[in-house]
DNA sequence: CTACACTTGTGAAGAATTTCACAAGCCCTC
DNA sequence: GAGGGCTTGTGAAATTCTTCACAAGTGTAG
């Protein structure tokens, strides 16, 4: 989150930005910020505030972002392909590198300068290529054998878009982006809202 | 998330489940289940367990799920049109009201039984229809500007797919989904994963 | 009806996180 | 180069969250 303002900060020019202006930005305090940041060390300069461009590239370091990660993108529904064209990805340093989907009917599809690959040869690819992300959109009964298999094939961090919660060895890092849960939070800030 | 699991369990025909059930499904401790659930109330019966369906109902009108939910998708770019045709959500009792963009090659375009509408008539509609809820899936550099919009309109809860923070008055529930954010979490973990 | 095996609900203890508050440091001005 | 206005980094305090541990129920079996 830090990185994210710091580079719309960059972007306007700031040179310096103080904890208290990350703070606001970020809907923290100052306290926080700072502690936040001097846990990966001592980034600021006292009664300047944080170098912008300085503390983008260390939390960019920090991060792992100074290589692009390819990654790719499993199921090729509505979601899917959504994903698989979506900007955001490839403007963060995320390169798909490949969609795959075991449904015929989509199997072979173009996609980018390519076309959409048979799950059958996700294994292959990943390894060829190094890949390490997968980005998960399949229907949630699916999930869990998917899943499995892309962990077998190498992948080692996933992106869950299915709404199913998945079981992942302890060196296979997880996260789910469950869209339905985050609405039924909403309902519940919507139900509540009325009697603080 | 109890909700999710209690669900499966209840579709399996189990009447009743421990803390000690739950927890090793959600992946946390009988204690923090029990903690929760005893915020809303007492729900269980010592000695036995929670009922399954009774604890269904009681969460879903804790939640608010006990209505059907109007919703807006504003943006009917490829993440738009996508969720609006996602199934998820009305199987979770968010039934999709309508699609709002503000690109003429858009607007008009066929979508479930109606079509794709211009965002102008956004405010009349959710004023008609009582919508309180709106999925936002814009480009991140008009996304204030189409929240400001929605909140005039009525809008009280939004679900923000564009990479943006937003800045919403306090009567207004915000709930983000950042999915370049993510990855560059996972990114975080695989770095890191290595050296432990 | 009693003994027993379970499981909840919950104060209290323990751990983690956040906030406070201030010494130390940096820059600018005079 | 001394003074003053800012701002960081960080121990300590305050707060919040999680875990522990056990009394109090509940159902079952004999």
């Amino acid at each position: 989150m830090y990185l994210r303002y710091l580079e719309d900060l960059a972007a306007r020019g700031l040179a310096t930005a103080s904890s208290d202006a990350l703070a606001n930005l970020c809907g923290t305090t100052p306290a926080q910020v700072r502690k936040d940041l001097s846990f990966f060390g001592s980034f600021g300069k006292r009664g300047l505030g944080y170098p912008v461009q300085e503390l983008i590239d260390h939390l960019r370091e920090i991060l792992g972002l100074q290589q692009d990660w390819p990654v790719v993108i499993i199921g090729a529904g509505k979601i899917g392909a959504a994903l698989a064209d979506y900007r955001g990805f490839l403007q963060r340093g995320f390169r798909v590198v490949g969609v795959y989907d075991n449904d015929p009917a989509k199997v072979g599809r173009p996609w980018g300068g390519s076309h959409i690959r048979d799950i059958a040869a996700l294994a292959p690819d990943v390894r060829a290529q190094g890949v390490q992300m997968a980005v998960l959109a399949v229907p949630a009964d699916h999930a869990q054998q998917v899943v499995d298999l892309a962990i077998q094939a190498g992948i080692r961090a996933i992106l869950n878009f299915a709404p199913a919660q998945l079981a992942v060895p302890p060196h296979v890092s997880l996260k789910a982006v469950n869209m339905a849960m985050e609405m039924e939070g909403l309902a519940f800030a919507l139900t509540h809202a009325d009697a603080p």
